[in-house]
RNA sequence: UGGGGCGUAGCCAAGUGGUAAGGCAGGGGAUUUUGAUUCCCCCAUUCCCAGGUUCGAAUCCUGGCGCCCCAG
């Protein structure tokens, strides 16, 4: 596979192509400004500073700030190529992280990844890719990016699927894709740790990222509570059965499905089934009642052949994912009585929370399409308990 | 102060003479570019206290102490 293929054509000739990677300071994006500097494209690194609290800056594994900076702007050094970095705190500041503590403040969990792609990386940073002069902007998710025979690009998982990074991207918009080229989709981090090696990048042996990138070790409550206090006051822990079981120290310390953390003891092991931030009530139940088949989505990015709400109206069989670590399940897609988009799942699945994602895809395994997908608005047992609860 | 029952880890709880199960909670780790889940490891030198019997006691005996229930 020439680089060609893997990028798609976006220009007659490599040297008078400019291209802009997002460079985040880790192994993958470095890898990727790499092969396309050797590919003789016109590479153009860009990274974002998109926070730069002194913990969190020089805290191994995170991105975008402090140290990872600096090992972008020596890797671009290595690789001769310019190296820019934008100021981009304040975007950041009120489209990921004050969502963050909103989400947490209502009795949501959020994706600040998710947010994240969709605004400052592909909104503002590809706008600025363009006005750079950019044919495209190219990044270090593992994600595979085609062009269909009419032209529109789309999405496949990767092809190392426990890498596959396609949740966090479920948002992308059609145009935005045009835009978009994902190098590291058929790769394996193996090989682009070796990639690495070879090309000399000082980031080689970097660790990988993991966490919530602007929440230093992983104590993102800290944040939550100096933005939104309301979020950590203490509240009842209820029982399904309407027993108050104790007290907990604050909504925005739990999500559904989280069974740590309660501090109750019972015959059996207890989950957290919902969470009223208005009451400040937490309540939880025995595994069994997680079980979800029904998830009404909101803010849908459809990436599919035929329209969406035609898609529906026609329960168009498809895989949905609701957390970017488990394999695609059968789903089809519905609308309810109100006219609502709604996913049934043949399955079933556990801890669905509001304000997760549910991402669909054409097929469970291998390299399947990301057909888009949605924010988790309510989930249910079944439609009955859906309606009861969105009533 | 008549009768009956009980007292084992933060909680629940097995164990009736042979060297302290298990669950829940808690702690640590693995996995994971969100939150979770899951998995692995750790968590009573000691069984309310004090004596006694015994090679050996959480287990038997005696005496305390503390709960609970019934009857008053």
């Amino acid at each position: 596979m020439t680089l060609d293929d893997i990028i798609g054509p976006i220009g007659t000739d490599p040297a008078s192509t400019r291209v802009v990677v997002a460079m985040s300071g880790g192994v993958d994006s470095s890898v990727v400004a790499g092969l396309l500097a050797r590919g003789g494209y016109d590479v153009i690194g860009v990274t974002l500073q998109l926070y730069d609290h002194g913990e969190a800056a020089h805290r191994k594994g995170a991105c975008c700030a402090g140290q990872d900076i600096y090992d972008a702007s020596m890797v671009a050094q290595a690789l001769g190529i310019p190296h820019y970095v934008l100021d981009y705190e304040s975007r950041f500041r009120e489209e990921v992280i004050e969502r963050f503590a909103d989400s947490y403040a209502s009795g949501i969990t959020p994706i600040p990844c998710v947010d994240c792609n969709r605004t400052v990386k592909f909104r503002d940073l590809l706008s600025t890719a363009e006005d750079l002069g950019a044919a495209v902007l190219a990044t270090g998710h593992y994600v595979s990016s085609r062009a269909l025979p009419d032209g529109r690009r789309v999405l496949y998982r990767a092809a190392e699927e426990a890498r596959d990074q396609s949740y966090f991207l479920y948002a992308t918009t059609q145009q935005q894709l045009s835009g978009l080229r994902f190098p590291l989709g058929h790769m394996r981090k193996a090989e682009v740790r070796a990639l690495a090696a070879e090309l000399g990048l000082p980031v080689a042996e970097k660790p990988d990222s993991q966490d919530i990138c602007f929440v230093p070790g992983g104590d993102y409550a800290r944040i939550v509570e100096r933005l939104r206090p309301e979020a950590g006051e203490a509240g009842d822990i209820v029982h399904l059965d309407g027993r108050v079981l104790g007290r907990h120290r604050g909504v925005m310390h739990y999500t559904i499905g989280q069974r740590k953390g309660l501090g109750i003891s019972t015959p059996e092991p207890l989950y957290v089934v919902s969470i009223d931030a208005h009451r400040r009530e937490v309540k939880v139940g025995p595994r069994e009642a997680l079980e979800v088949r029904a998830i009404r989505v909101g803010d849908v990015n459809w990436l599919g052949d035929v329209p969406f709400a035609d898609a529906c109206a026609a329960q168009a069989e498809i895989f949905v994912k609701v957390r970017s670590t488990r394999a695609p399940t059968p789903a089809y897609l519905d609308l309810d009585e109100s006219g609502h988009p709604v996913v049934r799942l043949h399955d079933g699945e556990e801890g669905v929370a509001p304000g997760q994602a549910c991402v669909f895809y054409d097929a469970a395994d291998g390299a399947a399409r990301l057909l888009g997908g949605g924010t988790i608005l309510r989930a249910g047992a079944a439609d009955n308990a859906l309606r009861a609860r969105v009533a």
